[in-house]
DNA sequence: GGGTACTTACTCGGATACGCAGTGTCCGAGTCTATGTGG
DNA sequence: CCACATAGACTCGGACACTGCGTATCCGAGTAAGTACCC
């Protein structure tokens, strides 16, 4: 079970989306450029966070993409679903009512345990990555690297 | 981020084995026919479970699986690590060392605020599938089908 | 009758193909800007 | 000098190849049981 690593892109980007001014749209050139990653690649990432509703894009020349809202209310959720889809890890295939093994029909109605067991811990893991919000983190670099920002800003506006 | 089928087929194969004796060993092929899966594959996952030390295996007629400890000290975290692997999903890879972006050598030394928070959320995951173990599991089938672990284990007897 | 060696059939275990999602790349539609021209 | 038309360049957006992992399968090594045979 590996997670893309465009989740990883995308929440720097933000990041660095918020670092710089909010009315500032920088194009996906250029914050590839910043991680030296494939640009065409990003830009597809960034195009999944725009149909989420959490960047929005503006063609033409000085265009690009900034934040549709402020961090504060951009949860990691958020994010990780919008790049990796909405859908669950574990998927119950109910392989319990197939086979000789299966159970009677009137068995079928409650639900799986184990679905119901793995359900419980992935919405723990939901809970916690919603309870975070990109503000959280972005509080979080200012203690360890203070002068991360200023840097950030300097080179995206260069 | 999609989780492989075979957790699925392992967690409900060692609640198959739960009901079965304790002392009888069942082949791959007669576990895999209770649900009509491709038998071949749901031995490599055996395989897995054995390496795990979550079963035993013996070979020869009349030799098999079964399980290697009681499922009371068998958690969800167990299993689905033996299948899935030790790795996390997430998986930082440092971009932020990387590119013109680059942050100096002394900022590099606090951990990744992005990846502390995914960790953070993962263990979160960790600890709920380790929380419950397959006894859990088995006594909740108990309750919503009381009949399951009597025909599971006559039709494996058979 | 009892012990022994052998054959047999069945089991696991690892090595081998196939398919699909994630990864990476490319080109086209749209739009703003800058320029050159005419009034 | 100002307004306008035009050409240009830059942007996003979706459509097109490639790679790696998960899926599925097969065959060989090993073992216990059952059997036939000999003492």
């Amino acid at each position: 079970m590996r997670m893309s690593e465009g989740v990883e892109w995308a929440l720097h980007t933000c990041l660095n989306l918020a670092w710089a001014a909010a009315d500032q749209s920088i194009s996906a050139t250029r914050l590839a450029a910043f991680y030296e990653l494939p640009a065409p690649y990003l830009n597809k990432q960034l195009q999944s966070l725009v149909r989420a509703g959490i960047l929005t894009s503006t063609p033409g020349p000085r265009g690009g993409f900034r934040l549709a809202r402020p961090i504060e209310r951009v949860t990691l959720m958020d994010v990780v679903a919008a790049i990796e889809g909405p859908g669950e890890a574990f998927r119950c295939t109910e392989i319990r009512s197939r086979g000789p093994g299966a159970a009677p029909e009137s068995d079928n109605k409650p639900p799986c345990a184990i679905d119901q067991a793995m359900r419980r811990a992935e919405l723990a893991w939901r809970r916690e990555l919603a309870a975070q919000t990109l503000a959280d983190v972005q509080e979080q670099v200012l203690r360890s690297a203070p002068d991360a920002p200023e840097r950030t800003r300097r080179w995206l506006a260069d």
